[in-house]
DNA sequence: GTCTATACAACGATAGAC
DNA sequence: GTCTATCGTTGTATAGAC
């Protein structure tokens, strides 16, 4: 699948999302109307992200935030509790989009050679989509406190475990040869993670996501003993 | 080379190092008494490293970097102009020990399979070393100046550059095979800083750094199409 | 060379008008 | 639902005693 493709798909569902976070979070936001709350309420997280990312959220003054997103400071805390929910606001949104976009797109692939390609370009595409939000997660998780921390290190693992499970099921088939797939998993999501996070080289050099989608499966058929056919 | 044994021979070169550089800053520090200053602006640093990497550079306070080293906040600005000089102290310091071991280190090898593998220990060992200022390095890069952003940029570039030249030194007498040996640096340099930004990971599942490099040194001979010999 | 005391700006958050 | 005005706190940085 092309990136083009999968982003016209995910435009759609992601709306749904959004609604749904609006209305599962109704305790701490004072908006009743539902059609001006998610808008302002996406402004807000667009604008938080866009901010957070060039000088860190503990840096980011809400003052800022309030002109970036068009607000007041008596209006913005009609979204948000404090400084510290948004974050949580903020992490929530990502990470549900995150979980239902990967469970929901791999689980009727059965051969592993193919749903380990599929996983790789879905995570590859999808943090090409929300390069800002997968950006601040990885940069601003050593910040949280303590459950945040634990929360986020668990959405790192279940992403990991993904790529473990495939591996593992590979092996069993016969299709892999390693000898650690944890480890091979582990380096699997580093390679994943520059994408989004050394954006700026990989622009410069006019490497498209679909050609770096292309070196990592080549890589990982070479190391995990797959004949290249191309 | 295990890693005890460069960590022996690192510790000696590094006293010297300190010194070149309490002496290259005598603009900005005012204390006259170099065994007094070299010592107390290593406290500062160590404690600027540990702190920041707790909690951001940003929302470090002066006065807990005071508690952390021992000054207080009149003692510390003897040590340093302002908040931002004290980054630039931090940054210069660990640029200096990383371009001079990775440079020194490798000249005098010329086989660019071997070259490979040591510059691979090398910057694993180096990091594991110093990774509070790897660490550091990496997630304050963007909060810095246009001038010290670039400085910064220009160090990742160098040391992706040291492995691009030794994968094109490889292709160009058929030890490796490679389609793109530029894009296949910069995916080993993401393995290689996943070992110290995820140190709480590899730690928690036992994996030494020897065997960490070993895995990417299997990983990069597989790709680059070099015959297995164990 | 190091301390205490203090200046002043900017922060997050809230109250109350509209 | 959004605004302005204002509170108390904490930040960096400096002055002057020792």
């Amino acid at each position: 699948m092309l990136y083009k493709e999968f982003k016209k798909n995910m435009t759609l569902s992601l709306e749904a999302i959004c609604l749904d976070i609006f209305n599962d979070d109704e305790n701490s936001i004072k908006i009743k109307n539902q059609k001006i709350g998610v808008k302002k309420l996406g402004k807000i997280i667009d604008a938080a992200l866009k901010l957070s990312n060039e000088k860190g959220f503990h840096a980011m003054s809400l003052r800022e935030l309030c002109k970036e997103s068009g607000l007041s400071m008596g209006g913005l805390y009609a979204y948000i509790e404090s400084k510290d929910e948004l974050l949580n606001v903020i992490q929530d949104h990502g990470r549900r989009i995150l979980l239902k976009t990967m469970t929901e797109n791999l689980t009727n692939i059965n051969d592993p050679l193919e749903k380990l390609e599929a996983a790789i370009r879905l995570h590859l595409y999808l943090s090409e989509m929300m390069q800002a939000w997968f950006f601040f997660s990885y940069m601003e998780t050593r910040f949280f406190n303590k459950e945040e921390k634990k929360t986020a290190k668990n959405s790192e693992l279940f992403t990991e475990k993904i790529f473990h499970d495939i591996l593992n099921e590979g092996c069993f088939h016969g299709v892999f040869t390693l000898e650690d797939p944890l480890l091979t998993a582990s380096v699997l999501k580093a390679m994943l993670q520059d994408w989004y996070l050394k954006r700026w080289k990989y622009q410069e050099r006019d490497i498209s996501v679909e050609k770096y989608a292309e070196v990592i499966i080549s890589w990982i058929k070479a190391f995990a003993g797959v004949k290249l056919d191309n």
